[in-house]
DNA sequence: CGCTTTCGGGTAAACGATTACGTAAACGCA
DNA sequence: TGCGTTTACGTAATCGTTTACCCGAAAGCG
């Protein structure tokens, strides 16, 4: 490994003089500079990270947290996708992006410990159990931290509209001429609470009453689940007209609980997801659904983070809602 | 930061002591220890990554190089599950993972540079173009390197039997009755090309003749290209009675196709996927593919390289081959 | 011609750990 | 008692940077 000795040495100068003309600092000459500058590029030198944080306390490296409970994680496309955003923003921005887990070594600790292991700059906390104390202890450290769909007391958060986006998507169905409306909701966390929230705001301000046998719970982006629920549904004496879905994943138990039941969609039973994953438009016919607009999500979420890790005093810790839209399919007919 | 110097103030030793108490030396008292463990517990010490690895060489840290060119990159059930066993076997290890991109700070550098830059140990090549040069840079260097589905001379590497999947599927179909066998294979990287060969090797064997109208090519992991390309199969005068399809995601929009035609899978049409994500059990019916083990080719790519790593001198870079199995679905009709 | 500024660059300490080596005390043994 | 060996700990250099401070020479100025 080159180092800036190795430059030194070459130039005729001093270890101090290479770092200041390659950081481009001003008290050097034009004609120096351009000679160790040129000696760098020729020996390929690159730098070394360590070195750089262990002096500067800034590692340009911010940690995620996501602690899959489901085990669904990385397979989820809201998660897949958010992440791939988050880490292009970061690397627009200079970070790198590491995973923090509650061991460090080959023994566990807790995140925290391992944020100041390796030095992360901050963290953004995505999809883990907001009630874990593990999760608590981070959120109340010196540490920037930025959560995703879940909001803290004085801590940054980014959103994502689930009640609104609920909200509308009952406006909708009811606009359609829907009146027996059933939701598989997913089971209770953060997210799925304010869907939940949102169902029901939007029903008692449209004077729908849900009757308690149209509620059904899931386990959250398992198909299976959701196929049984879906069953019970289907052999309700007074069916609805219209099933809302956990999520659009799950929905793939719904449908073939519907096909089962030899019910065709739309034309016997209108259905909506929520997410807008990839897969809802290649599906046929097309899902109506909820489309979240986890590229936004992403960005944002690493760019108020390093904000927040480049200028703490004017950066306050804001709650950001990112807004989705309506993703109109072929799911839902109209009733008249 | 608590650190060393905090913990041998406090217990009256030198900063030596402690990181040997600390990293189990044995030329220490055994009371000496005791205290200074002890003191590290109360004062909360958690040690710095950087310093050590400074130190010693050794981040603990291994790199992922994926650029995704067709933009799939983690929403791919395939990287995603891959990437989380990695994840999941490296932390047992005790490593932690980074992404490696072609730019450090805010300008672009090549992945090699990036990789001396933040010291990782290794780099896990996945789902990268291999052709760039930028790749093959950081493959012909020192850091110890472990590729994904691709071989390189003198380069460890795991690969998924793409070849001997293709050959079985092809071979079921036939013990199925099917003559009439068209592929709809992805645009050429080195998993589909195995694909491809493992294809035409077992027609050979089986002395089946494949007409050249018979084989598309579509975008791999894109239904859309997928969906025209069954449409034109669809339309040929003799049409086959077994459609390949590059993935199980594409086949959404084969999917599709086959519906519009009016036609049912698998009574009017058979239909063999591969890659047996998650979805193509969910679907109704069942898709017939070729489920890969991505659990294990994540947890092998990691061991093996961190083997490489600790005992460079001992471990060979090998070639190894995770073997999948057919996953038997209802879309593949018995002739007669 | 003296004096202060500015310019260009060097010195050295520091970040937090690791480790080869030194050394004083205790111990073993004839 | 004398001498070698072990035990237990300290000293100091080192990893590759950054940065506060220092200093000589050139330049500016009346």
């Amino acid at each position: 490994m080159v180092s800036m000795k190795d430059i030194a040495i070459r130039c005729g100068v001093s270890v101090a003089t290479v770092s200041k003309a390659l950081s481009g600092q001003q008290d050097i000459g034009e004609a120096t500079r351009q000679r160790i500058v040129r000696a760098a590029e020729e020996l390929g030198y690159t730098g070394n990270s360590l070195a750089r944080a262990l002096k500067t306390n800034h590692t340009y490296n911010i940690g995620i947290l996501f602690s899959d409970l489901s085990n669904s994680g990385f397979m989820h496309e809201y998660f897949a996708s958010t992440l791939n955003s988050l880490r292009t923003e970061a690397e627009r921005c200079g970070y790198d992006i590491t995973f923090i887990s509650n061991n460090v070594g080959h023994q566990s600790t807790s995140y925290l410990r391992h944020a100041l292991y390796r030095g992360v700059d901050g963290v953004v906390i995505i999809c883990a159990d907001f009630r874990d104390p593990l999760v608590q202890e981070l959120v109340n450290s010196e540490i920037p931290v930025i959560t995703l769909d879940h909001t803290f007391n004085n801590r940054a958060a980014v959103l994502s509209d689930n009640m609104d986006g609920m909200e509308a998507l009952v406006r909708y169905a009811y606009e359609m001429g829907h009146r027996r409306i059933a939701y598989i909701h997913g089971n209770p966390t953060a997210v799925t609470e304010n869907r939940m929230t949102g169902f029901y705001r939007a029903c008692e301000a449209l004077e729908l009453t849900v009757p308690p046998e149209y509620i059904e719970e899931c386990e959250y982006h398992e198909p299976i689940s959701c196929y049984h629920a879906t069953k019970r549904l289907l052999a309700l004496a007074e069916r609805p007209t219209c099933i809302f879905f956990s999520d659009d994943y799950s929905y793939i138990g719904g449908s073939n609980a519907i096909l089962e039941a030899g019910l065709r969609v739309p034309e016997d039973i209108s259905v909506i997801g929520y997410d807008g994953i990839h897969m809802a438009k290649m599906l046929s016919p097309k899902l109506t659904t909820w489309q979240q607009n986890t590229t936004e999500l992403g960005r944002i979420a690493a760019a108020r983070l390093i904000e927040r890790i480049e200028h703490p005093r004017t950066t306050p810790p804001e709650h950001i809602v990112v807004h989705g839209g309506l993703l109109e399919g072929e799911t839902v007919r109209r009733l008249d």
